[in-house]
DNA sequence: TAAAAATTTAATCATTTGATTAAAAAACTT
DNA sequence: AAGTTTTTTAATCAAATGATTAAATTTTTA
């Protein structure tokens, strides 16, 4: 879901990290708080990196917070998670989460930029490789994306929940990561259809039916096995078959589609990079 | 978005409707509560009908309470939609909507099973027509379903969020509703292959492609406008286009599919209708 | 118009929940 | 060991929110 109002308490200026107290015992004042605490509001903190790994083998305190919550907001949203569960998760107590990430809402954003670099990631690796044919090209993808989401089948609800409705710093994000994606992938297909090796297509429509394909079944899921009444395991095969069928099914639509009528918006070449 | 947690609160056992109390003035006791506060838990009341329309021309308040509850919780999901919002939009205030509803859960189910059937109809009618082809089936299919969701654009995102993480009533409701349209499609598609109209396909996968190619633009809208960088009016106008093509497409999948070598998981005919 | 029903007002509860704080305890550094 | 940092404990806030209630007001109905 969704979360509606992402702002609305005190915000008290936040404590500061040296600024002492008068203190009975041992500390001289506040815990200096980790280096992950610059991420607050003063907006001239520098963007430190997450940590200098303090224990080697296992996970930062800082690391388990961010994978609790990227488990817990992604299971079930922002607004219905609870910080309290999110501590719990982690392993360790309400205070300390809000120690390191100040509040919920800068929490959140973290882990939602993350989660999304995760999610283009394995994509853009396989787009922007010249080298290889459209095919190939579709044919990894499609492999790409549902090894993907085999390990982390909730990102995608999550994704689209997060971004309706929020039109903040994160969408602009976004935009730039996706941007040279997007140019890149128009050029390709552009350049196959003048070639005469596809049938044209708009690009909208291409990548509306290659998601549509492939990571549609991982949100419809729910759906899907109610409606076809699968089992886990099956669902878990269909996928893996649809990773030879979809680049299949995608070249059947490339090539048996028909020319383009174009009785609707014009699309192709203008608007470039709008956005 | 998902909800969590649904059920904590102290319920007191509810107010009785003419358990009287001391009145100054003129009514006798509580107001009567309306026929839709049945609908609370004590499990032996009547299924009564919403409620016989008291005023005739615009609507009657408990309908005005649900439209505004399926706006908001359609929009914002469960747990980001506050009661009182919900009584605002309906132009009403908090006390009634308790009044007619008892609690937000009360009200949400009812939204969200009228919210699936009317996902449903739709689609059923054209489905369960013995009258037509695959192919116009399909076709019908396609153009009802963009119809509605340009009416209802939330819908499927609303749906599917509120569907994963509730075992509950709700689930198994939808299961009965949509039991029969899953024996009669696959009843059909069966014969098909059989007849060599189609390369045979898994049900799975011919639904996971028709709803893909239909649905999916819906509710990957942020992504795909954002990705492709396309304006509102040019999705409409799009969606308009998949009409047509889709069904195109789907025929192209149904026929340009290659023979199931059938590694994976065998489906088709047995479990017919497991759940 | 008088009784009944529907609706509003406004106050109030009880919880939940995000957040903060101070002090103690534990863990680590040097 | 001494000092520093991290983490816990536990109490507490303040705001949001779902829900309830009693009485007043309006609307409907008979």
């Amino acid at each position: 879901m969704a979360k509606a109002s992402r702002s609305s308490r005190k915000n008290s200026a936040p404590r500061q990290p040296g600024k002492t107290s008068q203190r009975t015992t041992r500390n001289t004042g506040q815990p200096t708080r980790p280096a992950s605490q610059e991420r607050r509001c003063t907006s001239t903190a520098r963007k430190a990196s997450r940590k200098d790994p303090p224990s080697p083998g296992d996970l930062s305190t800082e690391e388990k917070i961010m994978q609790a919550a990227q488990k817990l907001f992604t299971q079930n949203g922002f607004a219905a998670t609870r910080t309290r569960d999110i501590a719990k998760e982690a392993g360790i107590n309400l205070a300390l989460l809000n120690y390191y990430f100040r509040s919920k809402e800068k929490l959140f954003d973290i882990v939602m930029i993350d989660n999304f670099r995760q999610f283009i990631k394995g994509i853009s690796i396989h787009l922007l490789d010249n080298a290889n044919t459209i095919e190939e090209k579709i044919q990894r993808i499609v492999t790409a994306y549902i090894d993907f989401l085999n390990n982390h089948p909730d990102l995608p609800i999550f994704i689209i929940n997060e971004i309706r409705g929020n039109t903040s710093r994160i969408t602009q994000q976004i935009n730039e990561e996706v941007a040279p994606l997007r140019a890149h992938m128009f050029r390709q297909l552009r350049e196959a259809g003048r070639q005469g090796k596809i049938t044209p297509i708009d690009p909208f429509h291409f990548i509306a039916n290659l998601i549509g394909l492939t990571v549609f079944p991982f949100i419809g899921r729910p759906i899907l096995q109610r409606v076809t009444g699968v089992s886990d395991q099956q669902f878990r095969a269909f996928m893996e078959e649809r990773k030879q069928l979809v680049p299949i099914w995608i070249n059947a639509i490339l090539r048996g589609n028909r020319p383009p009528d174009n009785g609707a918006a014009g699309h192709s070449d203008k608007n470039p990079d709008h956005v």
